[in-house]
DNA sequence: ATCACAATACCTATAAATAGGTATTTTTCA
DNA sequence: TGAAAAATACCTATTTATAGGTATTGTGAT
């Protein structure tokens, strides 16, 4: 496996595949050599060329993410697997465990999230989005990224923020006291890991949350 | 011209047309009915389809996106169009004014960037991106949004707050006093008509500058 | 040579954010 | 029904940021 890593992207929605194509564009690393819109697709194209990483889409048709996920991994153990989900809900880590696959992601994760999870990967880590590790409380494992889960209030007050409020006018609009408020931006800044609001807002928008 | 706005996109590299057609999918009140390669694809696509705004690429062959922009307003006068380019060099804006388009943006501008034109088209008035307009110094004009030039200087600071950094650390790392890097943050805040810094992480981020 | 602008610096006062705590109530979920 | 997580609130001290000024120096363009 050498660079740049050639990447197989399956999803039965076209439009997606040129999304993530438009990432990869120019890109040194990473080079889309192959896309497939079907489970099936994806294993035809594995006969016919070399593919170090598949980024596949639970919600695929015919044989669906997981079950291609299994299929590949059988047959060409040594191909790293990136599964993308569009729901937060943690129901399918039992078989993201399973499934041998290298990277369990969210589809609005974001350009940063995806390299991110892309170097993992090739790093020989495994990689749990976000949005995903928290809900389903996985325990440690080696390889894991650090994980933080904002609460829903905590996101709503980083809008507010990204909105250029003070604590106190954020205290107002949601009827809680400028204490609280504080509290909670302390723990964001925790959880993020980040010094200040500049980091946060930065956070914010490399995530998509604002 | 109502709701969803019919638009063409037009440029030589698809590529770049299934970006942008990322960005309008699922979105209310626009939809791409169109697409085109060239100048003549543009003017073909007139002649078949209604269509309320294009969006056209400078660079683009046959006959160029401005010359493309003076025939569409001569047999479509009621399209408004959007001019795209990849520069950030004021040199084409004599052009622009006389080719009666509606906005002028720079490419990598961002998808916000993008819908504040569109926006601003749709309301009638003349949009000129931001990075654009200072370098070419145009008079102000109705309806043309406020513009900012950030210098060398406080670019450079825009970065390192971004990298999370106090006044007193950025004045260390650039030898120059606390008071000097206040000063320009003073004057950042103006220019960008931003609150504070979480604003101003905002804008960078949103702008690339960051 | 002059004018505009960029970059620099200083001062003061106030507002806001950050860091360190502790602690109670409410929700949620197993 | 209990335990854990989330949301709430308060206190204090310190650091940073913001807003209002003014002013000097260098530089590039006309």
């Amino acid at each position: 496996m050498n660079k740049p890593y050639q990447i197989l992207i399956a999803d039965d929605h076209q439009m997606f595949i040129d999304g993530i194509k438009l990432i990869f564009s120019n890109h040194a690393d990473y080079e889309i050599v192959a896309e497939a819109l079907s489970g099936k697709d994806v294993l035809d194209r594995f006969k016919t060329q070399k593919i170090d990483i598949a980024i596949l889409d639970v919600n695929m048709p015919k044989p669906n993410g997981f079950e291609t996920c299994k299929l590949i991994k059988k047959h060409y153990p040594n191909c790293r697997i990136m599964i993308l989900t569009m729901y937060a809900e943690g129901q399918f880590l039992n078989e993201f465990m399973e499934s041998g696959a290298s990277a369990y992601v969210l589809k609005n994760a974001g350009k940063a999230e995806l390299l991110r999870a892309l170097e993992s990967i090739v790093n020989g880590q495994v990689y749990i989005g976000k949005q995903l590790k928290l809900i389903a409380d996985v325990p440690e494992r080696d390889g894991f990224t650090k994980s933080f889960s904002l609460t829903k209030r905590e996101l709503e007050i980083i809008a507010l923020l990204a909105k250029e409020k003070t604590s106190a006018e954020i205290a107002d609009m949601l009827f809680i006291s400028t204490y609280t408020v504080n509290t909670h931006r302390k723990n964001i800044l925790n959880k993020l890991d980040v010094k200040n609001t500049a980091g946060l807002i930065k956070y914010a928008s490399e995530n998509g949350i604002v």
